[in-house]
DNA sequence: CCTGAAATCCCCCTGTA
DNA sequence: TACAGGGGGATTTCAGG
């Protein structure tokens, strides 16, 4: 938690509408000039607020037409059980997010696959072969929603 | 799915490394000079593969100490109910994603809150009122570890 | 079509007040 | 914080493959 002031808030606004913003259209925006607009988004990145850029693919023009999440309950729980797991749905090239979770299952990985068959693989060959599968539950995407947060 | 080459990977997979590398930097990791460097990416927006840049908040220093997925199943699934669902779900500001999904569940939603005070007030004034709610089952995220596409 | 080189524009970034 | 200058990336133009 760090404090912000509501031109900070409204940076970051700015900045989740469009990450490519450009520090003097930013500026305009929030009544602030250039350099010092530039120098709050520098103070965002080094506090943490701001933890990086990332470009956004469209899995399915790259031939990823199959994208899967997956409920994954291990049978066993040790700290060295879960660091292998994880160590191992790393190397997995398909998974894309490995989510640590609390409740009804203990891991939930996102799979993309070029097809449906191609998931199959990786879900028989990767996934159920992964050290300490108990129950696996999956379900497919078929759309989503990105939202902003509200700050 | 559109026709890439190896250069175009390699400068995907650079933008993947790093959301905000420049077309110059690019260019030197993929032996390309910087117009050409700058002309392929344009070209990877104007096909839609490059969907855009998205910034990266921390939530915990925002002050959003909680995130929960939530499965839900609808009681009726006509296309309206789908409708209403999405749009209702749209309008609280603490979800961050909605997708729709095949499977145990028809949606998947990713909310943030404040602690798990304000989650329980989220969850029995929001998400349990949104229209056609079945099942609810949660999921709090304790980790996550985001990798990248193997193109 | 693609490329690289050069030239221009404009923004980032920093020093300074 | 704003202002101003240098440096460098973004973008266009041009010529060659």
């Amino acid at each position: 938690m760090i404090a912000l002031d509501d031109i900070d808030r409204a940076i970051l606004r700015g900045l989740q509408h469009n990450g490519a913003a450009r520090a003097s259209d930013l500026g305009k925006k929030v009544g602030l000039s250039q350099p010092a607009t530039w120098r709050r988004i520098k103070r965002l990145e080094e506090g943490g607020v701001l933890r990086g850029r990332r470009v956004v693919l469209d899995a399915k023009k790259l031939g990823f037409d199959v994208t899967v999440f997956l409920g994954i309950k291990l049978a066993t729980k040790g700290r060295v059980a879960l660091e292998d797991f994880e160590r191992a749905a790393a190397a997995i090239p398909e998974v894309q997010l490995i989510q640590h979770v609390l409740g009804l299952y203990d891991y939930r990985l996102k799979v993309v696959a070029r097809d449906i068959s191609d998931f199959e693989r990786v879900l028989r060959r990767r996934v159920m072969t992964l050290p300490g599968v108990g129950d696996v539950e999956a379900n497919v995407l078929l759309s989503d929603e990105h939202r902003k947060l509200a700050i």
